[in-house]
Order: structure tokens, then C-alpha cells, then sequence
DNA sequence: TTAAAGTGTAGTAAAATTACAAAAATTATA
DNA sequence: TATAATTTTTGTAATTTTACTACACTTTAA
């Protein structure tokens, strides 16, 4: 576990406080920024307990003390706030919401930076590379970071496809077989169809990668589920948040992958660099 | 008032600052969050200063002292921005590459979020509501983005497609007119087929909205260009920040719309996310 | 009634700030 | 151009504030 909102961690341990602890802990979720600025001493009056009631508690909560103690809390707000009042309301101008959408991305992809897995990253790597063919499969909004992939991955030199096409996925899923990869994108996870198609790639012996929610259906059905828990609240009614996260993943994972390639696949990227050039209107800088 | 870093303050300020200033200065920006842990004694210590001095540059930057100053500075590092190298190097391992990859995206993001132009967000979608159709064109990576855009904007009751192929697009460029809005997408702006296409939409008195890069000759071909200013570095051989940065502004034009519409649209808006329900597996919660 | 846990007092150590003076840099003047 | 005057910068030392520790007292529960 990475990030724990330290406001959260109090109100969750509070039954289990004592009496002075519980004072002192009732002080600072009242006024949590307060608690922030104020010195041992008027904390410890304000709760009406002695200092190193305060103290103790700080050590309680993983603390090396009271200032340490202050200088977490004040991260927690910082991210705390951020959360709480980001959501775009009906009344907001554009100075509101434009900031809103953009800050409530970043929360998103904060958040996966903390808690993406390392070695999961490793393993979706390793069989990316083994593979000899790559499918990427999507529907709707993940429709379009498929393709984004697949315009990514071709240039490892490999047989890439991106697929948004129901039938098309699972006719492909059951063609393919051993050394196949199909790299399923679901901001969900739990469309039928979409877990259809990678239980029929799975039985048909393909590595099945998902690109999804952690617990879905999806990630259950596949070899390596690269998990994405997005807290989404923003996404009420279309896909936002989601699909940066999904897109981010796939950039890391490129990135894994040109790494992994070393310094003498750069020429090869070059290549395709500069095929592009002759199409384009010369840069005046 | 935006946000406003205190990272991003002091290094703007550095120029200005005097000898022992910058050597505190230098200290803290090098490992921000080990001077959060630091007490004055050590930080001056660290940068051959005397404790006064490293007070002194505290209060300079609008803090009560030194533990104020300590706290501010913590806030800054959660708000998800972090600025040390977040350059890819060939050595790098996942549990480097990986959270470099999201910060330079978060970095971008922030960045737009900071430099974008309310007023112009208004008048694009001012165009937005207005059109009669939009049509979402992009190449390559631009090209996931339009159709993206299509999958987001097709919720507002409009004719909306989204086109890769640059024949059709030149076709119907040459169809369009008033009424319509075309949205090209692009990163570089300087593709010369997709400049062509806005030349001959505008030629045809269509609205042509850009989203690309500020000061190319697509943006000078635009009616409107929603400028994306994008410090490229990351983007060496595969666009990334870029196409996210473009994917989080049709967010904000989308959102735009949807208030715009006003309560009455939500209904609307919610039978489409209804439609969906009986393709997905029940979510256990 | 006796441990154990909880809490506070008082002293100590550490940290931060202030006041002041020395040093450096800048400007003005001869 | 040198030197005096002034301002700015910096450090020393003292003071104040803040946080911590050791220990003793109190409450609670067995």
C-alpha cells in the first residue's frame, strides 16, 4: 500500500482511541489546516490535554513527531481537497470547470503513478516482447485507445492490429494460439462480450492481457491484468479520466519496451521519424 | 488565480536572488523532499549558509518562517507535479521509467491547465453548439484523438464523425459549408495534406477549428486554433504528452457543451449510459 | 490489590528567531 | 582612479519558542 489520506487513517482509527487521544483527534478533524499551523502547545490546549498527549498521539499515526506529524497532514490536504470540491458543478464558468476537468486527470494519474505495480509492468513487458503477434481489442472509448495503441506498437517491427469490432475479436480470438498476445482494453471490465472474446483467446491457448478494472470479470479471465482502480467520480456520464490512465499504461509499457529493445532498435524509430518529414511544412525555428 | 507552485516560484526567482539565497535555493530544488525533513541547522549547513540566512529566504518567498516554509513546500510536492529529471534514460528501470512517464504527462497537464486561454475554450465552444455537424479530423496518433472526440460529442444529439483517411477528408472538406464545423487535430500543425484540408474547409466558408500547436500553419489557417503548447521532450520518437494533452481539452470543450445544454440535456445524457447496462456483468458491489 | 494502561509535570534538548555587528558590494565623491 | 559613504548581504550570539524525555501520578480493569 503507497498513499493512505492521513484524515482518513484518523477517522478510521477513532473508536479505537483513548480518551486523550480521542480529544486530540477531534481537534484536528475539526480544523484539520489549523492543525497544520499551530505549535505542540496550543494543540494540546486547544484539545485540553498536556503535550506530550499530542506527542504520543503523533507517534500513534507513524509519526517521528509532532512536525513530521504536521507536515503529513498537510500533504493529505493538499491531495484531500483537490478531491473533495473538484467536481464540475452545473453553475461553473469556464474558469471553474476548465481547471476542474484538468486537475481531476491529474488526481487520476497521480494516483496510478502510486499504485501501479512494477512488476506487473515487468510481466506485460516480458510477454509483449515473447510475442509474435499483438491484438489490441476495445470497444467504445477504449475503442480509440486501441488504435492509439496499435499506432504505438508497430513500431516494434511486430504484426500489430488494433480491432473494434465485436465479430472481428472473436474471430481473431479463435484463430489465434500459442504466442498470440491479445491486449484487451475495458474501462470497465465487465462487458459480456468483451470478456467473451478473451475466455475464447485464453482456451485457445493465446496470452490474454487487460488493460481494465481490478476485480472485473475481465481481469479475472486474463493471464496478466494490468489493473487501472481509477477513483472515478468525474465520469459520471462519459469516459474521461479512465482512458488517460489506459493510455498513460500503454506509453510506459512502449517505453518498457523500447528499453528493453536497447540503444540499437533507436535507429529503427529514426527511421519512421523521418519518414514523416517530406510530409510536412518545414519548421521556421 | 491558478495554482502556483512554490517549486515552479523559486526557480523562476533564482535569477534574482543573491549569493546565499541561490546556494539555499540550489539545496532545496535539488531534493525538495528531504528539505521538508531537514531542520533549518542542516538545510543551512548543507548549503554553507547560516541558519539567518536560510530564515531569510523563507520569509522572501512569503512564508511565516522556516517551518511555514517547510510546509508550503510539502504541499507543493503532493499537488501530484514533481520536477526533478523526468527524462527517459537508456539505464533506467521500471521503477524509474514508469513513474517519469506519468509525471511528464501530469507536467504537460499541468502546464496546459496553466496556460490555456478561457476565453478561447468559450468561443470554440460557442462554434461547437452552433455547428450543424462536426466532423473530427486527425492522422496517425491524431487521428485516435478525432475518433475519440467523435465517441464523446455524438452524445450531444449532432451529427458528428470522425475521419483518418486524408481523400475523404479532402471530400469532405470540399462539401462542407456554413454550418458546419470541421476539428482538425494535430500535433505538429505542419502536415501539409491536413493544412490543405482546413485551407479548402475555410475556402468553402465552414468553421475550422484547430487543436494543435500554436503559431503553425494549420493554427493561421483556423478560424478558431486552440492552441496546445506542449514541452516536447518525452515525445522523441512516439507523440505521448501531446495527444493527451489534446484528449483532456475535448474533455473540457465536452464538458462545456454539456453545461452549456443546461439541466434539461441530463436525461439525455443518462439514457445513453442506460443503453450500456444490459451488455455489462452486475458489478458485485 | 495489583498490574497495566493512560495521562500529566517538570526538566532538558533542540530548533527557530531576533537583534546586532561585521563584511561585502555598490554608489557617490574627491 | 582611489577612497569614503551608504546600502545590502551575511554571520554570530543570545533569546525565545517549540518539542521531547524521564518519571511520577492516576485511572482502569483483572
Amino acid at each position: 500500500m503507497r498513499t493512505q489520506n492521513l484524515i482518513n487513517i484518523i477517522t478510521d482509527a477513532l473508536p479505537s482511541l483513548n480518551k486523550s487521544e480521542t480529544k486530540v483527534a477531534n481537534v484536528i478533524l475539526a480544523d484539520p489546516d489549523a492543525a497544520t499551523q499551530s505549535s505542540i502547545a496550543a494543540l494540546a490546549k486547544k484539545a485540553s490535554v498536556s503535550e506530550p498527549s499530542v506527542n504520543r498521539f503523533c507517534k500513534r499515526f507513524n509519526a517521528s513527531g509532532f512536525p513530521d506529524f504536521k507536515l503529513k497532514l498537510a500533504k493529505s490536504l493538499v491531495s484531500g481537497i483537490r478531491f473533495v470540491n473538484r467536481n464540475v458543478n452545473p453553475n461553473d464558468d469556464v474558469a471553474s470547470y476548465t481547471p476542474k476537468i484538468i486537475d481531476s486527470t491529474i488526481n487520476t494519474l497521480a494516483s496510478v503513478r502510486d499504485k501501479i505495480s512494477y512488476t506487473r509492468v515487468n510481466q506485460v513487458v516480458d510477454k509483449l516482447i515473447q510475442a509474435k503477434r499483438i491484438y489490441f481489442f476495445g470497444l467504445g472509448a477504449s475503442g480509440s485507445v486501441a488504435r492509439d495503441a496499435e499506432h504505438k506498437f508497430f513500431r516494434f517491427n511486430l504484426p500489430v492490429s488494433s480491432h473494434e469490432d465485436v465479430l472481428m475479436q472473436r474471430m481473431l480470438a479463435s484463430t489465434g494460439g500459442a504466442g498470440d498476445v491479445f491486449f484487451i482494453v475495458s474501462h470497465t471490465g465487465r462487458t459480456k462480450e468483451i470478456v467473451e472474446v478473451a475466455e475464447i483467446a485464453r482456451n485457445n491457448g493465446s496470452t490474454v492481457i487487460g488493460l481494465t478494472a481490478p476485480d472485473s470479470p475481465l481481469a479475472a479471465m486474463c493471464t496478466l491484468a494490468m489493473d487501472v482502480d481509477v477513483p472515478e467520480n468525474t465520469d459520471e456520464y462519459m469516459p474521461m479520466a479512465s482512458r488517460i490512465a489506459h493510455l498513460v499504461i500503454l506509453d510506459v509499457l512502449a517505453t518498457g519496451m523500447t528499453l528493453r529493445r536497447g540503444p540499437d532498435f533507436l535507429p529503427h524509430l529514426e527511421k519512421i521519424k523521418n519518414s514523416l518529414k517530406p510530409t510536412r511544412y518545414k519548421s521556421d525555428s
